[in-house]
DNA sequence: CTACACCTTAGAGCCGACTCTAGGTCAAGG
DNA sequence: CCTTGACCTAGAGTCGGCTCTAAGGTGTAG
């Protein structure tokens, strides 16, 4: 199975221009046809979903690239894929620390602002600073 | 207690040149001393270490300001007010189970690279794909 | 044979969010 | 007095990641 780029566009919902920008960027280059139409083979495409998800998760193009090259030299450097793959496992898993912080004070402030319209509670510091300094101004 | 801006990039981990363009795009807006020196309150802290924790979770700045710009408008707008966190809450909640998908995908990999250094196992089928592609090439 | 969808290129433009530059003011300490 | 260091301005530049344009080629159906 293979795929024209119209194709894997849809597939992989990255635009024709994306796919074409990944090539230029050495990201993701397919071969060709006798008419110079890009092919993508079914390994393209799950290259191509493979970059989704790590870019989908903040890794960037460039380390993409630099993922691909490692892979793609001869000298099966596993050790260095799985660091780059825990690394950034890592840096996920503290992004979703982090997250999950913030979460916590939306929810808070949302509590607040509920309580507040209900008339049962009092809106928190930093919008009393906010009120106080409106009615000095 | 009030901070000049250097200080107050330091406490928050903004440059003093992000400083000046969060209030070039009246997102943070400090008054000022006799000499123009920029001075800014404790709520303004309060409010810049907001922006960095809704900007941390993936909020623009455009959003941000929207949020600014209702929360100090006089039609005591509440309602919208917890619409917007709880959409960006929604979205910040979606990000993370996209994030823990891709977690789970990274642990396999990680695992199947781990198991084909120990010589116990086969490297997946992407791999084994690339693989083949290069041989042939 | 021509209309149409789909493909090609090089290169320009856009967007969000900074980041920096050049040149200037001001207050305190040696 | 003079230097140092923190501050000020307007505006230009950078960066990642697209996104689009113009002008043209290809291949299949009616």
């Amino acid at each position: 199975m293979t795929y024209r780029i119209g194709e894997l566009a849809k597939l992989t919902d990255l635009s024709e221009h994306t796919l074409r920008f990944y090539e230029k960027e050495g990201l993701l280059v397919p071969k060709r046809n006798v008419s110079n139409v890009r092919v993508y083979s079914e390994d393209d495409r799950l290259w191509a979903e493979f970059i989704v998800h790590m870019k989908g998760t903040g890794m960037s193009l460039e380390d993409l690239k630099k993922y691909k090259d490692l892979r793609e030299s001869d000298s099966d450097n596993y050790e260095e894929l799985v660091a780059i793959l825990i690394r950034h496992k890592e840096n996920v898993e503290a992004k979703m620390a982090e997250y999950q912080h913030n979460l916590d004070l939306m929810n808070k402030k949302i509590a607040m602002y509920e309580q507040y319209m209900d008339g049962q509670g009092e809106k928190d510091l930093y919008d009393r600073f906010v009120k106080e300094k409106r009615t000095q101004n």
